[in-house]
RNA sequence: GCCCCCAUCGUCUAGUGGACUAGGACGCGGCCCUUUCAAGGCCAAAACACGGGUUCGAAUCCCGUUGGGGGCACCA
């Protein structure tokens, strides 16, 4: 069965990495089945309005690479407020099928008529209890220890007309009753219609409420399967009773759990990055992001212990049956490693250009062919060394910039005395001068030849020689940096450390 | 207060009544490889929250307890 899944954030500021999570099932479960993705601006509270985060929304989806069938176009961000820009992904819509539009600040009139519906077939009725009213009817129950639900009965006007400011209400039914149905993560599930209240779902001001917006929505856009937070649970009966009145059918339900901050309590800013930006900004490749966010609270099962996978292999054995229905704990360690591997598994010129702005960033733009060849060469070098990209600049920025000449103290190897240390630094000197080809293969049988025959261990020869070049104690693999960084850089550099060895 | 959800190594999880001496991954520790740092290989420690049932047999089913989480708006 092709799913038609949909995420439906609100903009009202950043994209929570926990909201993303469920974006990412909701997306894997629909190219999982060849179906469709798309997003749905939940607008309809005016006041909660952030400028520029829809836009923002949907460049996250962009740079995950999580595609849309379907989406808010430019047209109707221009009109809904003032978003100069949007994504190149959605610029040609290939929307297939769904009828939008995708903002429901753009509705109205559907959401409108629906509740109209509502109200003449009696499953729904006009109210107008002032915000004081309801106030006062909620200290009183909560003074009384009890939950408060507002139900038809308690009404403080028994008739209100249409033409006078009001509410609409739909009205539970049967007033008692249990209203059940299955959720594919949390099994099947009941609720008492008496602990149920007689929800607003639409507002004094035109605008429909979530329940009702989104009952509709999914309806209509041809929604198969409700992947959302399962802090929705509790108001999903509600969402089945209108689907009943309204005589639509059930779309499936997959309620999925929270993610943990790694001290358990609900992820937010304090554990650490939490919107997906910050995530890009501090070097995690979205192929990571998407790996690992999809095994928070998913695993393939039936014995599969695969780990790491490509989004093909995702599309491929993702199942909404395997999502966990227990929270997840979202620990940083483990995205590290993962990214890691992601980093591993890119080509040479891939990784390159991921690694521009970064470098970039940390003061070493490779902007001309010259730099961009040499980090072509360095790459090899440093792949692995790489958690995130933001770990490249300082691998590799003495082989982009000149370095100071190390101190006295980084030019005398383990277990050595300065005079020896200038000899061994003279005759490495002596030895990559001679060399035909300034070449790894040729490189390092030579200083290790050198390191023979000056019978020093390998660690103190190449430690020196590595200090002198680079400046700093930790590089990546001697030899070949030594060929990225060219024989005129290492003699020159060599020279100095020679003449600081000289200094009494 | 009321309602709902959840509960396997520190963390992510496999496990759907017998194949469990509970498997894998991250992290941690050790060893190997090794010019540093990584990467890689090998080894180790580490869990079924508790109490009752059901059953020949329970991590798996039921009930309760405890502990976590969520919801109770003219917000989503």
């Amino acid at each position: 069965m092709k799913a038609r899944t949909r995420f439906a954030p609100s903009p009202t500021g950043e994209l929570h990495i926990g909201g993303v999570r469920t974006a990412v099932f909701a997306w894997l479960q629909a190219r999982h089945t060849a179906g469709q993705f798309y997003i749905r601006l939940e607008d309809t509270d005016q006041e909660r309005y952030t400028a520029g985060s829809a836009r923002r929304i949907l460049q996250t989806f962009d740079w995950l690479g999580m595609t849309l069938d379907g989406g808010p176009d430019h047209a109707e961000l221009q009109h809904m407020k003032s978003d100069e820009d949007y994504p190149e992904a959605l610029a040609d819509g290939s929307f297939q099928g769904i009828p939008g539009p995708f903002v429901q600040s753009q509705r109205l009139p559907i959401y409108k008529q629906w509740a109209e519906w509502l109200v003449e077939n009696g499953y729904a009725y006009r109210a107008n209890e002032t915000p004081e009213e309801l106030d006062h009817m909620r200290k009183e129950a909560e003074s009384r220890k009890e939950g408060f639900r507002f139900r038809e009965e308690m009404r403080v006007r028994q008739e209100v007309r249409a033409d006078e400011p009001h509410v609409i209400r739909m009205r539970i039914l049967p007033r008692d009753g249990t209203t059940r149905f299955h959720d594919m993560i949390k099994g099947d599930v009941a609720f008492e219609n008496a602990n149920l209240d007689d929800q607003v779902i639409l507002k004094q001001d035109g605008f429909p409420t979530y329940h009702l917006a989104v009952v509709v929505d999914d309806y209509t856009q041809g929604v198969t399967h409700v992947i959302r937070g399962d802090d929705w649970l509790p108001s999903a009966p509600k969402h089945v009773l209108l689907y009943q009145y309204l005589g639509w059918p059930l779309p499936v339900f997959a309620h999925v759990p929270n993610v943990l901050g790694p001290d358990g309590r609900k992820l937010s800013k304090r554990h650490g990055a939490t919107s997906v930006f910050e995530f890009r900004d501090q070097g995690y490749l979205p192929e990571a992001v998407i790996n690992f966010l999809a095994m928070l609270g998913w695993a393939p099962g039936q014995g599969d212990e695969q780990n790491i996978f490509t989004f093909d292999e995702l599309f491929q054995k993702f199942s909404l049956e395997h999502v966990g229905s227990s929270p997840a704990v979202f620990e940083y360690t483990k995205l590290d490693w993962m990214n890691g591997v992601h980093i591993r598994k890119l080509a040479v010129d891939d990784l390159a250009k991921r690694l521009l702005p970064f470098l970039a960033q940390a003061g070493l733009p490779m902007d001309t062919d010259e730099k961009f060849q040499l980090l072509l060469r360095t790459i090899p070098l440093i792949q692995e060394r790489l958690p995130k990209l933001t770990d490249a600049a300082p691998l590799i920025d003495f082989l982009v910039n000149d370095i100071e000449t190390p101190p006295m103290e980084m030019l005398i190897g383990p277990k050595m005395e300065q005079h020896l240390s200038l000899h061994a630094m003279r005759e490495a000197r002596r030895v990559l001068a001679e060399l035909p080809v300034f070449e790894e293969s040729a490189i390092e049988p030579a200083l290790r030849a050198l390191g023979a025959e000056l019978q020093l261990k390998p660690n103190q020869l190449f430690a020196i020689i590595r200090n002198a070049v680079s400046g700093k104690t930790v590089t990546p693999p001697l030899f070949g940096t030594l060929a990225v960084l060219g024989r005129e850089v290492t003699l020159n550099r060599i020279d100095r450390a020679i003449a600081q060895l000289q200094t009494v």
